[in-house]
DNA sequence: CTGAAAGCGCTTACAG
DNA sequence: CTGAAAGCGCTTACAG
């Protein structure tokens, strides 16, 4: 049997495809109480289902968001992923999500999917130098909202970021407050400027407390395995370090277990602090002590920002910063 | 500006839109060499980006698929949906992931969702009794899969599953192996299928070896938080367990968390199974000794069935049903 | 080798 | 209070 169209619905009840159209949408004020209960009983028994995509051709609206990221395997992407998907869904969107690999190309690939979808508007995580892509979605005025990565050149565009330098600021003094002075820092590897900001977060705290030194900033990429190999070639380097304070949750958790398997007592022995507050951070044992990014409060925030933007409204702020929180656990 | 159209290019080419949309479609069998490659140019030229809302109207495909799981932040679902998304792409769809926390009624409204946007298929994991959510997908002509979850009534649809009870089995056969005669179970609570069957794996292996005893079954939800409580309780319960199987891994590093915080050391004082290999269980230190399920290729598998399907042609095989595989590491 | 026309299922001014 | 008609941007027989 055929789909049920808005047609059925207007012969079955005696009237045209407008005023079934008008009923459904709710956009019935003048229309009578009784040809309104009418179709909306038809529409009942026939089990209608609207077609959105016959709706959006001629609205030009997708009812739909994409959401942009490196991957959703990665617990930090998909918790804000979550966030966005919980907002979204509230405020009756959906949600389309893209997995870029940080590959420009894929990036570019999915924001001509998105568009030709006539997607209302983008929850973006760059993965690098996106800056084309960005145009095209300009060009396209297609908006979007930036998360988490700063893009170079679009930092007064729409943002909700966190106060990544602040917050390593805090996590080195406290490790400095617990007496620690040999602090090893593993920063992010790739081109973005979250690493920078952290990275500068710990220079400028550790110069403050003139225990600086290069030779102890160590580099890999945002993953577990990202820290396992910083963390081998440390510990292959110093025996004597007090702390190290890697970039994100997810290399800490790589190293911790390098350094446990090493014979490391954790924090007997070695500190260590990570970034971002994933829920993994704390089911590691020790748990992890680690500077939160209030990730899913960002994600709904985020949404909530490009869902007033397309529907023309002008949110409070344009960018919004985070505080970040140093979660005292068990690792320092 | 305004987006450009199949109208503008036909235009601008001086030939009709239907000649372009040959073109573009690459049915241009029949176009001349001539016309083809000037309607290729000025498309380039103008950033021409289908609408593929009008064509889905029109060829009434969306080219896209859905995913239903409870819950993209769980890593066994990120890992499925990431597998299915690769295969996805590769195959030129996109993907539609939908969260619905095991909820019947979020569920049914996603599924209404979907199908309102054409949705050419759909990955489904259930979050229990589906039943009337799958016939709405039959009325509506919508090819499904089913993907580690067996649904009641659905055991001959297309479906892609592991042996759960040959699985467990073989873990409790490596446990007797190694010695361990006083082997706990902590079951999934839900009401699923998969967890029924991940018991019976136990309790049939158990009894086997006369070793069954109702006392050592415990229970808990599918993630860290259950295996957390299952864990609290029976080490209030017993002091002189040998090993704990965790029906799955989620649950067995929240159960690991509860041992090491209690002074236990793994596998010295007690051993400790998990089930599913998701990535996180090899990150643990000890690294978590667990039957695997080929996650990635479940996913790409379901997924390339699902387009065969949509595509009208038949699969190999209705149901595949993939071997686990006892993965020896540490905590045993 | 190419075009005119109808159709996909909606929405939306406009008219009455 | 309701309907006729045009339009959204494509695709697809069909005709020539």
């Amino acid at each position: 049997m055929n789909k049920v169209t808005m047609k059925d619905i207007a012969e079955m009840a005696g009237v045209s495809k407008a005023t079934v159209s008008m009923v459904l949408n709710k956009k019935d004020a003048s229309i009578s109480d009784i040809t309104r209960n009418n179709i909306l009983k038809i529409a009942k028994e026939m089990f209608y289902i609207p077609n959105s995509i016959a709706r959006s051709l001629s609205t030009k609206k997708s009812g739909t968001i994409g959401i942009i990221l490196p991957d959703i395997t990665n617990p930090f992407f998909s918790e804000m992923a979550r966030a966005v998907e919980d907002e979204a869904e509230s405020l009756e969107y959906n949600l389309m999500i893209c997995n870029t690999d940080n590959d420009i190309h894929k990036e570019e690939k999915y924001i001509q999917l998105l568009i030709s979808k006539l997607i209302d508007g983008i929850i973006f995580m760059s993965g690098g130098k996106s800056n084309e892509n960005i145009t095209l979605l300009k060009k396209n005025n297609v908006p979007f909202v930036l998360v988490d990565r700063y893009i170079d050149g679009y930092k007064d565009y729409y943002g909700v970021f966190s106060l990544n330098n602040q917050g390593v600021r805090n996590g080195v003094r406290y490790l400095y407050e617990k007496g620690k002075r040999k602090i090893a820092f593993v920063k992010g590897s790739e081109n973005l400027e979250i690493s920078t900001q952290r990275l500068e977060g710990y220079t400028d705290e550790m110069k403050n407390y003139g225990l600086y030194d290069e030779k102890y900033i160590f580099e890999g990429d945002f993953n577990v395995e990202g820290g396992i190999l910083a963390t081998q070639k440390i510990i292959s380097t110093f025996n004597n370090l007090d702390a190290i304070f890697y970039s994100n949750d997810m290399m800490a958790l790589g190293g911790m277990k390098v350094l446990l398997r090493n014979g490391y007592k954790i924090p007997r022995d070695i500190s260590v602090v990570g970034f971002d507050n994933i829920q993994m951070s704390s089911v590691t044992e020790p748990e992890l002590t680690t500077i939160s990014q209030p990730i899913y409060i960002m994600g709904k925030k985020a949404c909530s920002i490009l869902i007033d933007v397309i529907n023309g409204e002008i949110p409070d702020d344009k960018q919004i910063y985070y505080e970040t929180n140093l979660i005292i656990r068990g690792t320092v």
